[in-house]
RNA sequence: GUGGCUAUCGUCUAAUGGUAAGACAACGGUUUGUGGUACCGUGAACGAGGGUCCGAUUCCCUCUAGCCACCCCA
């Protein structure tokens, strides 16, 4: 196994860490002859731009899945999981040559089957193959699906972006009123707002039919091609490769032709303006706030009329792409299905998550251990186990030390845990069926029957929950913001919830 | 894919062409079955490979990784 792990290695760079010398030093000790196993090269090192998220940075990730799914449930989306790996030629055709993520950042190689497959770079490709695989078409209209899940991009990596990132995505079948344009929108807002955001703007554009954007390309190239001589040295390079990023560029010159240039919106043909205008009025009837930007165009080349992105601007003046998507009319036909109209976006929760810690956001707060259990001696060590598990099954969150000997360096664990109450079972203890149970905060215990236990755990809880609120958790002062208030109904209800259980 | 900056215990930081220092965290102790503080102790790092040199963590090169700017995107 080894061995492979070294021929896999690029073979110029054995970027290696030894089996740390301090393993080899400690099993070397007398005492401990434990057999190790003979020093191997291992690359001790996730691949680039891959990365674990450990758990400190979970309560970040609870709560935006906690949030995604209520709002699944609430707008009537259900749960679709896809494979990560899919024909590459899937991709191909969807996305089409001349794309980046086809060109140059898709994860494509050969199995042993000799199948040529890719690690999926984006969702919605995968989502709408297994539409028409199983025949999604026949059920009722529209039909809204939800998944979340890793993409693979091979991209050069940096803060926010990493060549396996995890997005969620909604997405909705069968239905070509603007109104689901607006309430897909309207979702995605809702998202964004319970998570808590500030400083995110959305921008809606339409792009037309392909037909339509084929003539406005047109106009746009006659038109830059004339000023040509002013435009940056990258425009002039995306003239012939993807003219429409032109209108993106943010250097001075290239912005100030641009702002004459003729305005996509005035190439759509008349539906797809009509399309644009009635999602318009929908949105200001839910009284969104959005942002016309002609200029946005996304990425992937099978989107249709509305595309809408949602962004984030930092102190600097940055501006990070959250998430995005829009209306993909085309996609199922053009993969071989019925014409099935269709619009979806996705959320690239890393970088949710990266916003949240800025603009400093809470995280989900875990459910703490508010009882520990200590032990002492043999006979109270196997006594214990049990205890745990009941104490566990009434609903008690319990921390311990089961690997320490002496009490006080277990007490000295539950006061760092900050537990508010330590049950004690010692020799003693054990052999006559009761515990102790000592209240942290008073410092006060007294001995009662282990059928008791529960009770008498429960009771000092109850009293100090009055005085602290819900998790051990410090109510907050007078002056707390509304924010903060709405954390605490919050925390209030799932405790609830939680207790139910 | 292009260019730039960076790399020291688990974390944050020092210093140095000649034994790598500290703080936090961890673990243990300050005599018997009780927490805090204090004090003491233990373990723990120069990303990898090569070169120059008597000697490299330090200088040089390559690789790897992270970050930044492009490209592009979530």
């Amino acid at each position: 196994m080894a061995k492979s792990t070294k021929t896999e290695a690029p073979k110029k760079s054995p970027a290696v860490k030894k089996a740390k010398a301090s393993a080899v030093k400690r099993s070397a000790k007398p005492a401990a002859a434990i057999p190790v196993a003979p020093q191997e090269e291992v690359l001790l090192q996730a691949l680039r731009g891959m990365r674990d998220i450990l758990p400190d940075e979970q309560p970040y990730w609870e709560r935006v899945r906690r949030i995604l799914s209520h709002a699944q449930i609430e707008y009537g989306y259900r749960r679709i999981d896809l494979p990560m790996v899919e024909y590459a030629h899937l991709y191909l055709r969807t996305l089409g040559e001349g794309t980046d993520i086809i060109d140059k950042e898709m994860y494509v190689f050969n199995t042993r089957g000799n199948d040529r497959v890719a690690l999926r770079p984006e969702m919605t490709a995968g989502l709408c193959r297994a539409y028409i695989e199983h025949g999604m078409g026949v059920l009722p209209k529209p039909i809204k699906l939800f998944s979340m899940g890793s993409l693979f991009r091979y991209d050069r990596p940096q803060e926010g972006r990493y060549r396996e990132h995890t997005q969620a995505n909604f997405d909705v079948f069968g239905e070509e009123d603007p109104i689901l344009d607006a309430q897909v929108i309207q979702l995605a807002f809702r998202v964004v707002r319970d998570l808590g955001l500030k400083n995110i703007e959305f921008q809606v554009n339409s792009i037309g039919t392909p037909e339509s954007r084929r003539d406005y390309e047109k106009v746009l190239v006659r038109y830059l091609e004339s000023q040509k001589h002013r435009l940056c040295q990258n425009c002039k390079e995306r003239l012939t490769t993807n003219p429409m990023r032109i209108l993106d560029c943010k250097e001075e010159k290239c912005i100030q032709i641009t702002t004459h240039a003729p305005q996509s919106l005035d190439y759509l043909d008349q539906e797809s303006r009509d399309h644009f205008k009635r999602l318009l009025e929908y949105l200001d009837e839910l009284e969104l706030p959005y942002m016309i930007n002609t200029r946005l165009v996304r990425g992937l080349d099978y989107y249709t009329r509305t595309v809408f992105e949602i962004r984030s601007t930092d102190k600097e003046g940055r501006s990070y792409s959250l998430g995005g998507g829009g209306r993909y009319d085309r996609l199922v036909q053009m993969l071989g299905g019925e014409p099935t109209p269709a619009i979806g976006f996705g959320l690239g929760l890393d970088r949710i998550i990266l916003e949240m810690k800025r603009t400093q956001v809470k995280p989900y707060v875990e459910p703490k251990p508010r009882v520990f259990l200590a032990q002492l001696g043999d006979m109270a060590k196997k006594k214990s186990l049990r205890l745990f598990a009941d104490l566990e099954k009434n609903g008690i969150l319990i921390a311990e030390s089961f690997g320490r000997g002496t009490l006080k360096s277990q007490l000295r664990v539950a006061n760092r845990l900050g537990v508010e109450v330590t049950i004690i079972i010692g020799q003693k203890e054990a052999l006559d069926g009761t515990a102790i149970v000592k209240d942290m905060v008073s410092g006060t215990q007294e001995t009662v029957m282990q059928d008791k236990l529960v009770d008498a755990a429960k009771k000092i809880l109850k009293a100090n929950t009055a005085l602290m609120g819900p998790n051990g958790i410090p109510l907050p002062k007078p002056s707390e913001d509304d924010e903060e208030e709405e954390e605490k109904e919050r925390l209030e209800k799932e405790k609830r919830h939680h207790d139910k259980r």
